[in-house]
DNA sequence: TTTGTTTGGTTTATAACATAAACTTGTTTA
DNA sequence: TAAACAAGTTTATGTTATAAACCAAACAAA
């Protein structure tokens, strides 16, 4: 009836950045920030634990002299947060009066 | 963007429970038990929680001679949950390819 | 009637989690 | 050069979710 949810995207921080690389071909850590709000530890902590998931890929390099750390959702990603969303409807009947 | 969730909806058991109470009068104790799949003790912990935080009610009463404890949402409850499902839409794009 | 079993929970202990604060490394600016 | 800033990472801490252990009352059986 009310299926499990996966826990490593049942989290506001993660199941935001999922959201918003689900929907773009790559996005950088600073955009990633400025978009969720979070700070960068929390933010950081949070892409190591996609990362090791495989859900999404993270790769280092550099913008000008900056670092630059662009990310990406992988296709195991994007299938889990499909699954995700999926599973998440049995939580949320139709509108109450 | 990304409106904040609530956090203490912004749980798998937690939402489960308020999924249940929003659809019906009123529901005891082992029922949501049986209808989430929890252990007694987890149920007892959240239950407690949204008891704290006026979501739900809790009733102790008896049916025949065994120990009967039942649950309602509030209306606070009810707006909670109704606003978090609206902040929820936020994190969940229209499906990917 | 006392022994065990089931029901209906609560309390407690533990591991995982989210988060902020502090730190690091390198770059730009005054 | 020194100070400020950018882009992250690491660490520390409080919170959470959860299961395990526990408890009390009712019922069943011997």
């Amino acid at each position: 009836m009310f299926p499990k949810l996966d826990p490593l995207l049942h989290s506001e921080l993660r199941l935001a950045v999922m959201s918003i690389l689900a929907g773009v071909e790559s996005a950088d850590f600073t955009y990633l920030k400025t978009q969720t709000g979070a700070t960068a530890g929390n933010l950081s902590v949070q892409l190591e634990k996609l990362t090791a998931a495989d859900y999404i890929t993270v790769e280092k390099g550099f913008k000008g002299r900056k670092p630059c750390t662009t990310c990406r959702i992988t296709p195991a990603g994007l299938e889990a947060f499909n699954t995700y969303i999926q599973a998440l409807q049995a939580y949320l009947p139709t509108a109450q009066k």
